[in-house]
DNA sequence: CCTTGCCTTGACATCGGGGGAAAGGTTTAG
DNA sequence: CTAAACCTTTCCCCCGATGTCAAGGCAAGG
């Protein structure tokens, strides 16, 4: 499988391929021409990647996640490095969840007293 | 007021207060020297652009709030395009809150399963 | 031989909100 | 006179994941 084949069966492009491979995600064997091969053993990584990337990690994230894939274990969440990941990220979004939590009470605040300003304040003015 | 003395009441840097200028947020008179000159108005139109930096707005988001402030308005919330900004970023805000719900969701769930399935897997091996 | 369609590396552009530095003008105090 | 402390404009840098050429090598079909 080539580079072209590989990104059209995982749903991305050669270029994001290759750029995972510099940031040590993949690597690829390389045939007499120099092109890369690849198998389905890569596949699954990439489609590791992709999902983890859609997820919200940073490739340096998922890095634990593909080492373990290519530790052999059939899933990349089972290594310690991978499930201490993922308890950083539950914390992260936990954390995130309740920043906008608070946005939105803010947010909803301040349209609240708009609307009810909006009459006395905006309707007399040009505005 | 000059822009530095601005920038440290406004709790912000002058490079920042340039920044909003070109981006149509803030105006200034120039003394004969070429030096902005602000006055109060201004601060109140520099602390709202923090406020709303702060909440998540992205600068042309807050054009209308300034605008809002600059016809006279007392609160940048009142016009309707600020109003209108309110309801959109509070959708987003929602829209943002349940994807990193269901993000939460599925991370705790693949927690679970890597940490049940830990032991049968991952503790013989070398990993 | 020529075109077409793969592949290679390398390098620049994107987005947002600035940071930091260069190179210079102005004013005030010592 | 000079140093300090302001101010001005302009330009390059950052992050992260990718798009998008550019310039060229390799294989296969007409
Ligand atoms: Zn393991
Ligand atoms: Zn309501
Ligand atoms: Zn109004
Ligand atoms: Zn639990």
């Amino acid at each position: 499988m080539l580079i072209g084949e590989l990104a059209e069966r995982a749903g991305t492009s050669t270029r994001a391929l290759r750029y995972y491979e510099t940031h040590g995600l993949l690597s690829a064997a390389r045939s007499a021409n120099g092109y890369r091969v690849y198998d389905d053993a890569d596949l699954r990584v990439v489609r590791e990647i992709r999902t983890l990337l859609g997820i919200g990690f940073g490739l340096d994230d998922i890095r634990p996640f593909v080492d373990c894939l290519r530790a052999g274990h059939s899933s990349g969440d089972v290594c310690p490095d991978s499930v201490a990941v993922l308890r950083r990220k539950i914390a992260e979004v936990d954390a995130g969840i309740e920043r906008m939590r608070q946005v939105r009470e803010r947010l909803h605040g301040q349209l609240t007293v708009a609307i009810e300003s909006r009459e006395s304040t905006c309707s007399s003015r040009t505005c």
